[in-house]
DNA sequence: TGGAAACTGTACGCTAGCGCACCTTTCCGA
DNA sequence: TCGGAAAGGTGCGCTAGCGTACAGTTTCCA
């Protein structure tokens, strides 16, 4: 979510940028935590590869565990009983799945699942509970990205009633580049339809729209952001207006 | 949101349910605090009346205040900048209001406004920050009424995306009697129709259906319903899945 | 290297819902 | 009591988007 990432708290030695293994940590929950809760938590993650496809949890899963997202892209899902869903929240580098959890329940009404080739922490849920009542910082943390994310879910609430196909398409290209960091988005137009709800074949037509106005380049299976500034203006406000959300967040909070 | 109220942590003495003024209290919240918690938050909390059309909050606003909702309805909307707006969450006497600062945060990108007449508990948010750090059942509280309400608004985004003007309003007004505790719901079609986000005559024809298929009956500026099981199954798949996930709350977290 | 599978473009009939406009009914207070 | 405002009903042209189907193209792999 975050597109500027907040300022690191701790401009951390190299060591801090590493797990235990090696492994790069690029998760801006992780790089945040101070170092007591840091050692705290290492510990207890497992370092995972997150192939497209893969899903995470279901609804009405009990949360077996959660994830801290380091590298691509994690859909959040609402899912009907026919089988249509609609993204409901994006998650990247910034971001957190098994929120539920942090308020204490114990399954989550969505769908995750990995759009975007990556990687994540992973950490088993009832040893999560556990190292939060120690960790008060990594529980500020997670509750803001509730917070976030409920945000979020509320823009997305009032855009999927008011707004146009091709602006939402807009908006979901500027929101996941700003996750992936790449304006290149290796996404078929089939999963683009299914997060924003929609048919494959409108996805199309919203895609020639912005292709035709140079704003995009479309491959197979992949569409590439060039003429970033533009598109912007082609997307709805709802991406303004998130965006704007989150830089309150890094100045307004505590 | 609770349809069936979750049973009370305390079924206490009847002073318990008057704060000091003998003003009765309904909010849920409110019920279930422990003696020493409800002892420390009473004595800062102000009855007020809610009138109909009062705004609470509008988005960007910083929130001077919170609300525990006591009696009547309350909407949460999101508003665009052309005045357009829809409904992302519904707040009854199981409520509260200016859930942003349980995260830290100091605003909102809502508005908050009393569809329905009732009554509050308002707090200073200055001294609602104090308070929490003192109270951690109230604080575990909001922290679930706010993942209960980030499942809300995850279902209306989907509901908004897929289904049809009748089903959403049938899902409306029994999520609505609901959290008033009345098969009669005081509002004009005009202000249903800005919480569907749709036109005013849509809710008419709407309406006009239900009615003729003997579900609800209506006066001006009233919607009675007459046949709530059958409006269930004239209402979308949404209402039945926000139901089952208060309670699983009553009974899973914790 | 050939065939299947995945991806993309296009077309067509159909409908829900929009924007707007206008009229009737009901209510309330001067 | 009566006039105006608020609420509700209806109609009409229009369009975005749906469901579906089919054909062209690229990619993968057996």
């Amino acid at each position: 979510m975050v597109n500027n990432p907040r300022p690191r708290a701790n401009s951390s030695p190299k060591s801090a940028h590493h797990d235990g293994d090696g492994n790069h940590i690029h998760n801006e929950i992780l790089l945040d935590l101070p170092p007591k809760e840091r050692q705290m938590l290492f510990s207890k993650l497992e370092f995972v590869r997150l192939k497209v496809d893969q899903v995470l949890h279901e609804p009405g899963d009990t949360l077996k565990s959660a994830y801290f997202c380091n590298t691509g892209l994690i859909s959040i899902l609402s899912v009907f009983s026919d089988g249509k869903c609609v993204e409901v929240g994006l998650v990247g580098k910034e971001g957190f799945v098994g929120l539920p959890l942090v308020a204490g329940f114990r399954s989550s009404p969505t769908r995750a699942v990995a759009q975007i080739e990556g990687s994540a922490f992973r950490v088993d849920s009832g040893t999560l509970m556990l190292v939060l009542r120690q960790c008060p910082n990594l529980e500020r943390q997670l509750q803001q990205v509730s917070q976030i994310m409920a945000m979020q879910v509320t823009q997305i609430a009032a855009c999927n009633r008011h707004h146009e196909v091709d602006e939402r398409l807009a908006r979901w290209l500027l929101m996941s580049a700003d996750r992936i960091g790449s304006d290149s988005v290796p996404l078929t137009q089939d999963l683009l339809a299914q997060m924003l709800g929609t048919r494959r074949s409108s996805v199309t037509v919203a895609a020639g729209i912005l292709q035709k106005a140079g704003l995009i380049s479309q491959t197979r299976g992949t569409v590439k952001i060039i003429n970033r500034r533009k598109l912007e203006e082609a997307a709805c406000e709802c991406y303004a207006i998130m965006q704007h959300q989150v830089k309150e967040w890094q100045g307004d909070s505590e």
